[in-house]
DNA sequence: TGTGAATGTGAATTCGTATTCACAATAAGC
DNA sequence: GCTTATTGTGAATACGAATTCACATTCACA
């Protein structure tokens, strides 16, 4: 019954091992990540663990890189995918919605306690992976600012942790639902609310988002 | 030099037991809570513990009790203070913040892995408490909305969860900074942005709150 | 095809921590 | 003051989980 698992080369399994790491995470919360479950969804015995992460310390690292490549990600895809700042952030959060209803590890690792009361080094990197993320938000918003799209009495730095603040509750909502809560349906609305917030009022009150191009000044 | 404890009525206990818990909580976190320290911070014995509660769990959902009865308490407080709608969730917003940086076993709690990944039933409780507070928020918005002082085509329940996103990432950041990051200031600043979201547009676009009575309409 | 390095395995070890229990001290009621 | 229930104490127990290690297997390379 019980096969012996195939040897694989370490960067494959280390690779293998982290998004184990994130799936279970997903399911159970960090709390619950053991190496023993761990190795089991792998389809390994817990000391080969070991074969490729010096402890258990180093795989969460992993999973943290693996997050924060996923948050540049979206930042980048969206920043390629049009010029227009409004539209850049109405897509990142959309992105930003659909990344952690696929992986519902993300929110668990960064919300999670080992993170905030963990060693000091995690947690220090943790932030800054936020922190970054939240300045590439707000150079969006910097920059449809200087586009006159976006109200030139904003502070980028608040709009953007207000820009967080838009889906980082509702996510928890859901987390504690058990997916019930709509995450999507009302990232949508406050996005709503958010634009026209954000909108120079010099513009129209609703100008569709596909109209409004960077022409209009 | 090792004195034997006093010997407290256990209702008194259970009240200091749960009032270290969240001390507790706020130095180290909810997974370094264990009741070797818990029981040392109250000055006994750890085995004194089970005098007074039947296990761990038991004694989390004291503090769990603790915390909703803060924030309702909050909720109170403001509806008492004033009836505009506008300033109600103005002192909300202070109180909450005042109440999150003294008690930083809150928030460490509420974004706790132990609530997400814990036993159903907590996670459950947990997820009525803020439901509930949620709702009350709601109904304060949905007043202001029929005194004609907010707008009416926005809706409530995405009102309030939206007003949790003004602090919420921002008392992560805090977390995560040690204390650095500025909640109050960000609050501050998101709360101006979002009075003015919440405005009906017919008013002047920024009344003084304190003139802004429920007579205009 | 042979050989060594890389990888997998199961048992053993260690550690932290929750919980239990028999016993001691104390407070409250008579 | 005496008795008894209540509370505190220290040792013992139990358990889960991380980590180590000696040994087995397999892959890559010559």
């Amino acid at each position: 019954m019980k096969r012996r698992a195939q040897k694989i080369k370490t960067e494959i399994r280390q690779e293998q091992i982290a998004r184990a790491a994130l799936v279970l995470i997903a399911r159970r919360g960090l709390n619950h990540l053991n190496i023993g479950a761990l190795s089991r969804e792998v389809g390994v015995v817990p000391s080969a663990i070991y074969r490729h992460y010096p402890g258990k310390d180093r795989v969460l690292e992993s999973v943290l890189d693996l997050i924060s490549r996923s948050l540049l990600t979206n930042i980048e895809a969206v920043c390629q995918a049009t010029p227009d700042a409004l539209e850049r952030l109405h897509l990142l959060l959309m992105r930003h919605v659909q990344l952690v209803r696929h992986h519902a590890g993300i929110p668990r690792v960064l919300f999670s306690e080992q993170i905030f009361a963990g060693s000091a080094r995690r947690k220090q990197r943790v932030h800054q992976t936020l922190q970054g993320y939240l300045q590439k938000i707000a150079r969006i918003i910097a920059e449809g600012r200087d586009q006159g799209q976006i109200r030139a009495d904003i502070a980028p730095d608040t709009a953007a942790v207000m820009f967080l603040g838009l889906v980082q509750p509702a996510i928890i909502l859901w987390l504690m639902s058990n997916g019930t809560f709509d995450v999507a349906g009302h990232a949508e609305r406050a996005w709503c609310l958010f634009r026209e917030m954000l909108e120079t009022p010099g513009g129209r009150s609703r100008p569709d988002a596909r109209t409004a191009k960077k022409a209009k000044r």
